[in-house]
DNA sequence: TTGGTTTTTTGAACATCGTTCAATTATATT
DNA sequence: AATATAATTGAACGATGTTCAAAAAACCAA
């Protein structure tokens, strides 16, 4: 191994230590309290070093997005043994759902924070391929259900976009806390009867 | 605006005038730029005063989120003169999409934001009644769809939860800008064939 | 080893934010 | 006119993200 490469690779090693730093922090306390000073304490470097190996905030937030994506698409990718597509959806959404609920913050910074689209348009970089390869984990699924001859007279794409749309919709309201300020029947399990009231739509569709 | 111009004026609410400037600012720069000092130097007053009449910037977003339910309750309430009830969901998700698309700010602040339930968990509210009241005409609107024989199997609740966040969804996903990452077929109507491709289901129920 | 060059790290400094509160000014009351 | 009450002020505090000249460390040729 030529220095250069090395030394390539013990930046990619402080990189990598910041960023478990902040995914401590971000886990343990939130994307508030996930401040530049606290990952260098937390790493025993410099706020200056950070800025070495991170261009912003946002830089290392996109990052830890990153890293929900993988988390995520890991747990989805699981699903892909059960055959019967529309079966696969519906698990699909129950997995979207239950992330969402157990990785709050995680989730709030994939689909609702601006700092990961200001990264990628910091870096003009116009595509969010995490966001676009989950979509097409649904879309292929969904495509599948038309091959099947489910969903009749509906298109691909929109059809996919309402389902993605009720489920964050779903996850977006829990995590915003919406939902517990409107007096529900049943408040513990809204996301639950909201969920299986979905999937009979679905059976219908 | 002048200490001796504030002076010619008289007698006038000052919790509106803040307010009034808090939205003006809001509308034209956004939340973040929405700051105390600025507030304060539009109504020529110092920033000590802000704090004599609103407890903290919760407070004020607060208000201003209830600014934003009173506009979007408005623009709700007239269509209470369609009378069939199933028109009459299919129009308030136009407009509360519409709302959402042409006040994303405000619609962020209403739907997403921490700001607005922190302020009623420090004032010890538990009940988020703005929402509580919206979601309650579409409830209404379900309920109605029911009894004309539509919907069949599902309860309200949760059918009607599944609604409001279908078309959250939407608006949620095309106000945190993670539309334009995702490469759709047909970018610019993505959420005009989401809408259609729901209204279809709708019928199909 | 030595001396110079390059890379890495530092942390004080800057601008800005929400927030507080003793001091000042204005208004009301006696 | 004197006093008491109310309203207003703005400097100060403790945060934040970010920058950058300077210091330290690592490297390398002679």
């Amino acid at each position: 191994m030529g220095i250069s490469e090395r030394k390539a690779k013990e930046k990619e090693d402080i990189k990598a230590l910041i960023l478990t730093a902040a995914r401590k922090l971000f886990v343990e306390q939130g994307i508030e309290q996930t401040t530049i000073r606290k990952i260098a304490q937390e790493i025993g470097y410099s706020v200056g070093t950070v800025y070495v190996y991170y261009q912003d905030k946002n830089d290392i937030l996109h990052d830890l997005h990153s890293q929900g994506f993988r988390q995520l698409g890991a747990a989805m990718k699981v699903l892909f043994d059960v055959h019967d597509p529309m079966e696969r959806v519906k698990a699909l959404g129950r997995v979207y759902l239950r992330f969402a609920i157990e990785n709050p913050d995680m989730y709030d910074l994939m689909f609702s924070r601006k700092a990961p689209m200001d990264y990628l348009d910091s870096v003009h970089a116009s595509d969010w391929h995490e966001g676009a390869a989950t979509f097409d984990l649904l879309k292929t699924t969904v495509e599948e259900c038309l091959a099947h001859g489910h969903f009749k007279g509906h298109e691909l794409e929109p059809l996919s976009f309402v389902i993605w749309s009720a489920v964050h919709g779903m996850a977006s309201l829990h995590i915003s806390q919406r939902l517990k300020g409107v007096k529900f029947q049943a408040p513990e399990t809204v996301l639950l009867n909201g969920y299986t009231s979905l999937t009979l739509i679905f059976d219908r569709l």
